[in-house]
Parts: structure tokens; sequence; C-alpha cells
DNA sequence: TCGACGTTTCGCCGCGCGGCGAAGCGTCCG
DNA sequence: CGGACGCTTCGCCGCGCGGCGAAACGTCGA
């Protein structure tokens, strides 16, 4: 049978069925941000009890998109890796709004900037990425989206050392809520924790939502970040 | 219950469950390449009876993922629009195998060029699009990516005549063999189609794969789409 | 050493789903 | 007009899954 595809049939449906539960879907969802938690706070995230849970967590670990780490008594999950959360990401696109019908305004900071899998994405993450792009501080080579020389003593001047990113990678991501891309992968990563360390983006002590903050927002004005 | 992500877990979920059978599998990924095909078709497609099949392209159109169009007798089915197609191509994220572990011989060709729901993916796809943006042939703008005049007159120069698509607007599209993106929405399925007008590209009689002719890629060449 | 904690495994229950053949409906052509 | 075709609906069957409580296991701290 001729199945010229990405995944045949049986792959794409068992990466289905592993989706195909609230329980588990919640769970997911709850370790998009990157971040590893132990099977009891996500037994309770996601409204079961802690043996529905760990059957659960079992089938997701067994089917590789949950990674595992044992410290002490806790069972410590997180998503496997960074295309997990990008799958998770994309799956938006089906079932996104057209861009002209936009999400509530409580999600309005979540469009504006929000943490990918600990990079940054949003608007201000969609707007950062292009602009290194037009300024041609970004460099699409066989191996990704590398940081030139250029773009490195851009974001320095700009208070935003950063040691040691010429050998880092990027990959472009698909930000579900501006249809276009931002900085993903170890660069993406990276920038992100540097703009966290500098002070230019802010966490929310709920959710993805990060907040940049006024000296940011002005430091990536300068840098020809806009934002509208 | 904090669920700062694109989607909340029934929808995920509910997506999840549309996929997770091989027979519904089978028949969207049948229809990746954005062409309709009546019932009958997609039951032998799939393997099932004309009644099963019914039940499943029943449920896939309820949940959003196919249209519909009847034509006398045959009831054609299709991928709802180009997001569906982009979610199951990006559903390979989660899968695909690292990079250096490339796909059997086999599906070079698919990875070489390949059409992906009516523009050009694959190796040549990425590398077309990673030309036009070193040129600067493509501006990303608010509404998308679009084609300057200056990449409009490239193309045209060597022969691949492009009325109105200064109008047109392209999406990034991400490449699920080569991880990056590609040129889609409405502006790749117009060069695509252009260039299978113009003979560059030819389609094969099975599959997505697309073969590229000698004298596309030497027309591509001359433009600096390099395969490597 | 023992009790508490976090988590997993076991056993059970009820429900939903995928498969089919037969019948029925709408379209088409001789 | 009637038979054939494409497809859907109906009724049926067997199987797998999600939920739980209780018991068990491994870790930890007093």
């Amino acid at each position: 049978m001729d199945e010229a595809a990405p995944l045949n049939r049986y792959q794409l449906a068992e990466l289905g069925s592993l989706l195909a539960e609230p329980a588990r879907a919640a769970m997911l969802l709850v370790l998009v941000d990157g971040t590893a938690r132990p099977a009891g706070e996500l037994a309770q995230a996601a409204g079961i009890s802690p043996a529905t849970a760990s059957a659960h967590l079992r089938r997701l670990f067994d089917g590789g998109l949950l990674a595992l780490q044992a410290q002490g008594r806790h069972r410590y999950y997180r998503l496997a890796d960074e295309r997990v959360a990008a799958m998770l990401e994309s799956l938006s696109l089906a079932r996104a709004p057209a861009l002209h019908a936009l999400p509530a305004k409580g999600d309005a900071q979540l469009r504006r900037a929000r943490c990918c899998y600990r990079h940054l994405a949003g608007a201000l993450g969609v707007a950062f990425c292009a602009t290194l792009l037009q300024r041609d501080w970004l460099h699409t080579g066989s191996r990704g989206l590398q940081l030139l020389p250029a773009g490195v003593d851009a974001l320095a001047g700009s208070g935003l050392p950063l040691p040691n990113v010429a050998k880092l990678y990027g990959r472009s991501c698909l930000d579900w809520t501006e249809r276009r891309m931002h900085l993903g992968g170890p660069l993406g990563v990276t920038l992100t924790a540097a703009m966290l360390e500098a002070g230019w983006l802010r966490p929310l002590p709920r959710g993805r939502a990060l907040q940049p903050s006024a000296d940011g927002l002005r430091r990536l004005g300068l840098l020809g970040v806009s934002l509208d």
C-alpha cells in the first residue's frame, strides 16, 4: 500500500492513541514548558488517581513521549525532547482559529511572549527571529540556524553577553499564534535564558507567559525588534 | 486547571482520537498530497469495507479534518485545509529519526523533492526557499512571506513567468525530512504549479515524489539553488 | 527499626469502539 | 423504467480501555 508519508498508518495511529485521552493530554500539556514534574503532581493536574496516572504515564513513556528521572521516591517525568513539545504545539494548527479571530484577552499575554519548551515564542519571539534574519545576524546552515559574529556583537552591545553561542545551532519553530517562525533549538534556549538572566524577560508565577521588562523592550527596540 | 497551552486537554484528546485508528490514519495519509478521493477508493486504500470506511470518514468530517464534495453518486473527500496537512506532516517530528539516521534508499526520492499539500517540499524545496531568502527575493511581512519584484524578475528571467504573485502570500512550512523550512501557502503552491507547468518538475505516476528535470535543475542552479 | 510517603501493580467493572453483512437510499445509464 | 453502482445506515459481536480501591514495593527520616 503506497503510503508516501512521513509516518505510516500504524505510527500515526499510535501517536494519536497516546494523545486520545484527556488525562494523558492534560499531563502532556502541563509539561510543554519543559519542566519535569513528579507523578503525583501530574495525577493531580489531570484530576485522576495516582494509580490511573501511573498507568497513563507508563504508556506515554513506553510510547516515547516522556522521559523519566527517578530521585528517591519521586519519579520525575518530562517531555522526551523538544520535538515532542513542537509536535504538541503544532497540533494547534488544525484547530487554531483564523488569525483574525484571536483568543480572548486573557490569552493576549501568551500570544505576546511565552515559553515554548524553554525558548521564547509568541509575537516577541517571532519579531526577534525576523530581526535576526533581516539583519543577517542569523545564518541558515546545513546543521541549522547559526548566530553570526555580527549578531553576537550586536546583542552583546545591547547588554546580552553570549559566550560560546557560535557553536550552538537553532531551529525554526512554528509559532502557533503568529503562524510564523521563532527561534528554537539550543540557540533559542540559550538566547532566552540570557534574556531572563539579563532581566529583559521575566517569568510569571503561573503559566507559560513571559513578561518583557521596560528595559528589555527598549533594548530590543534598539536592536530593531518591533512588536506590531 | 491551568492549561496554558494552545489546545486544552479535550481538544488535544479529540484530535488524538481522530488519528488513533490505523484505518483513519491511512485515509488521511493518502490525502496529504492535497487530492480529493472518493469514499470507495479510500476504503480500498485503508483495507476496510465501505461500511466501515463510511463510519470513519464521517468521524473525520465531523471532527473537522476532512471536507466533502458530492458529485453524482460519488462522495469526494479531501483534507479540510492546508493546516490539517501541516499537522499531519508535523506529527512526524516526534517520530522522525535523527537526521544522521535517514530513511531507506527507497525514500530518497521523497526526501529530495515531493509535494506537500500542493507545494514543493524536500531538500529541493528547502534549498529553493533558502535561496529566495538569502538573495532577499522573499520578504517577511505581517501577512506572510511575499515575493519581491527582484525575485519575480529573477524567476521570470529563468523561464518561470509569474503573473500576479505580488498579491500572494506564502507561509513557512516545516519540512519533516530536512527539519528546516520550505515555502508553503498560496505563494508556495503557485510557484510549484509554475515549475510543473514549465517542466522543471515532473510528478511521478505514484506517490508524492517529484522528479526534477535536467533543465529544471540547471535553471534552479543558475538561480543559486544548490542541492547538497 | 518503624512509620510515613510516593508510586506501582493487581483485580475488577462498565463502557465505547472497530469490524462486518445486509438492507436501504440516491444517482446514473441503457 | 429497471438494473447497476456508490455509498450510508442498521444491527450485531468481540475486544480493549479508563476508572477505582486495596495491596505491595522502594525510599526516607526520626
